[in-house]
DNA sequence: CTAGGCTACTTATACGTATTACTTATACGT
DNA sequence: ACGTATAAGTAATACGTATAAGTAGCCTAG
């Protein structure tokens, strides 16, 4: 069925061309046709609901209007806000967001960018796991601009590509200073295996060295809760004593509080304990999570604007990188 | 930019005519073309990296193979798993899905079916909290398919639309009648005023009626956390003592938890709580926190089956509202 | 030896729009 | 009265695809 009027059907009730109904349509005022026929155009339109078929118009003019928003999983309580953030944005810019989610596989990190050669999405906003510069850059080639996310500076050596980046090295390494400012001389680090934001692990023990103190690494498989708790029990049942646990991420500083609170510990009294992302179960445990944010939702705003700018034209010349803000959130946890 | 090759760039290489690759394309064996021509087209399409144009191929046949996922509000952490359950099968069956947020804005709700009208979309799954039966009608008669999620069974009249639907009623109910058997005789409620949960509110008192027990509801403007918990501050202030309480939604659930906590009570065993919808977080706060669900990502994975399946003609005939499960997880809350 | 049938295609058209190039009628200045 | 400028449109075309309808050549049955 999805019948519905075309420019054809107005045409034919007022008794001009489709040709003049387009022009109506698409240079409001700007052109040689009197208000009165303007007006018998209008109101054939809101009579027959005409709405301009998408398809048609985008196959004219080789825009859709249509952005990717392409992140690894839209269950992961990091991405929402950050999708959010793209979405006010792009909307607010006439533009559609595809929302999709890879769970990290370079396969379908490659096939939802294929959908800008396909001519369904103008341009893409993404954190990429599977993907490195080199897969972008055919993209890149084609004229479509992606907009990439990153956990730390990325050195596209002569690709061109817009990049916004949070200093996750600098940010681990701020956290750890402060709480060797609290008192803590004992950190302790709890992560994930490899991952995109071992750089956190860097940070953590850079802060660590400059003040000659030693660290504490416990690594696990899962960047998950699970993962957290299995590591903390594995790091008190060494005989560790820290005084204060810092997790890679949110889900994993929380299974660190559950474990600390099955073995009768304190927080933070007896032992601190701080995260990453400022997901919105961060505030919500007890004792509410320290945290470090990124700003999620702006962080999603600022990528569309870039996107945005680089489709109208506003931003030309080579992609930049520019570095974005995090923030300590001080909770109870600390 | 965006230069790709065309149907029409493969036929010339061959040499043949575009038609010819179409056919080749679209009816793979069964046809008239012989294998060396079919081998020549294919091994074209691999040198020219020729990638069909989803747009044209769209205004062509009408299809779009793609889906809408409605929703509220992708940040409210119920709803995420419910998208991803609805990306799963939706691929699976080859149809891409778009994701949008609502705010639960009638005209944004509007705006975004009206995508089907402008043929971007073949159909949709939604979350409506402002749009009525009535207002979807003009969609179903124009031939689009939608599947709407719902608290409660609601009588379409004639309008035929597929609904699935959780029985909040009675899964509050239920709840309730968990609590009584726990022993619990003063449950209060803690809802927040209006939504569409209201029914929550309506299975509690029943439970509670049919057992005599006298009810105790607390309304706050706000469904958040901090609702909950100036809810549960003004049901103390007002000297009241249930013995256990039950909040409308997880959110508030984990508000009135820190209410609680902060006047020095002991949960579960000084005093209960439980909440609907099992976000991520219920399982993440101390006490981890009983709650119900909705089974999100099976219900997301139904309405995409449901949909695909009136797309694909499988299904026909008028629509059907059909039950999902709940199930009451018991945790440490109480 | 020719009608019919098959193979292997090709030609032509339509989807709904945007846009360029063109046309007709009127108005205007001289 | 004539040439030109302007207003108010129209006609034609292209975007890339799917598909119905057609065709040329060959083979086989009768």
């Amino acid at each position: 069925m999805k019948s519905n009027a075309t420019q054809k059907d107005v045409a034919k009730m007022v008794g001009v061309s489709q040709a003049t109904v387009s022009l109506v349509l698409n240079s409001p005022g700007s052109n040689s046709i009197p208000e009165t026929t303007v007006a018998k155009i209008n109101e054939a339109v809101r009579v027959l609901g005409y709405l301009p078929n998408h398809m048609a118009r985008s196959l004219r003019t080789n825009q859709t209007m249509t952005l990717a928003c392409i992140v690894p999983d839209i269950m992961n309580p990091y991405y929402p806000s950050l999708v959010r953030g793209v979405q006010e944005v792009a909307e607010a810019a006439g533009y559609d967001v595809i929302t999709v989610s890879t769970d990290g596989q370079k396969e379908r990190e490659l096939h939802y960018l294929n959908m800008a050669l396909q001519g369904r999405i103008d341009g893409a906003i993404g954190v990429f796991f599977g993907l490195g510069i080199i897969d972008l850059e055919p993209f890149i080639n084609a004229g479509i601009p992606i907009v990439r996310l990153e956990a730390s500076l990325k050195k596209g050596g002569s690709i061109s590509i817009d990049d916004l980046f949070v200093d996750n090295c600098q940010a681990a390494e701020d956290l750890t200073s402060f709480l060797i400012s609290k008192g803590h001389s004992q950190i302790a680090m709890v992560a994930g295996r490899g991952g995109p934001q071992s750089v956190r692990i860097d940070g953590y023990c850079k802060a660590l060295q400059s003040e000659k103190l030693k660290t504490l690494i416990q690594l696990d498989d899962a960047f998950t809760e699970e993962g957290g708790s299995r590591a903390t029990v594995e790091l008190l049942d060494k005989g560790e004593k820290p005084t204060a646990i810092i997790a890679a991420n949110d889900l994993m500083a929380i299974g660190v509080m559950h474990a600390l609170m099955n073995r009768g510990m304190s927080i933070p009294d007896e032992i601190a304990v701080a995260g990453f992302d400022d997901i919105p179960a961060a505030r919500l445990v007890s004792p509410s999570l320290t945290t470090v944010t990124q700003f999620q939702n702006s962080l999603g705003a600022q990528a569309a604007h870039t996107l945005v700018e680089r489709l109208n034209g506003t931003a030309i010349g080579p992609g930049r990188a520019t570095q974005q803000p995090y923030k300590i959130i001080e909770r109870l946890s600390t």
